[in-house]
DNA sequence: ACGCCTTATCGTGGAGTGACGATAAAACAA
DNA sequence: TTGTTTTATCGTCACTCCACGATAAGGCGT
């Protein structure tokens, strides 16, 4: 039942996580540290999910530009893709971000 | 009951102060985005506030490198200085820190 | 197969970051 | 005044970031 082993308070609620640690929280914020990347966040935020192409539109920016930005958000772990045929289908990854929030929380 | 309109800046009600707009998010995360200046965060948010020194000790960085550090965190607003004699005392801008959490919290 | 569409990656140039030692500035002590 | 202590700033170097256009990779329609 247990599902974290050593883990002090284990339990399967997502919202009793642990906190990130100092290097990950400075990789998360450090991908939020760009207005763009808000941007996508904040997007996806309301959108919930969308495709790559919607997003390329909404930021004044070059195409190639934003797909830096999306990977770039994909490595700190904020987003996931998955590729849908011929687009590619982004989302929020609504964990870390919880897990973020009240890391931040608790600065 | 306006509650965003007409009212730019006079709320004397910290709860009700407005969130920051994305270019200053990003600014804010961005400054938070190094290990070394969230460290500095945290240690401040324990000592209440303290002199550079201190902070100095505290790092495995050179003096000026911390120095580096401080007005970055102190450019973004997340951090006051004053110059106390001979030392500078540094300390968090809590009504800054608060607006920040209120923001990412409606991420 | 062919061309088309979507997205990722490459290559590049200019700007910014992060580290350091050296130095400057300012307050205090003697 | 002279020297000491504390902190900020300067100069530098290697590296990363951000923007772009060009190109590659892969799925779709015909």
């Amino acid at each position: 039942m247990p599902r974290k082993g050593s883990n002090r308070t284990a339990s399967p609620d997502p919202n009793l996580q642990q906190l990130f640690d100092v290097e990950t929280l400075a990789r998360i914020c450090k991908a939020l540290g760009h207005p763009a990347r808000i941007k996508i966040v904040n997007y996806l935020r309301k959108t919930d999910r969308c495709v790559c192409g919607k997003i390329v539109k909404m930021l004044p920016l070059a195409q190639s530009t934003v797909s830096q930005h999306l990977k770039c958000l994909k490595q700190a772990g904020l987003i996931k893709g998955e590729i849908e045929g011929l687009n590619t289908c982004y989302c929020l990854d609504t964990d870390v971000l919880e897990r973020f929030r009240r890391t931040v929380e608790s600065l």
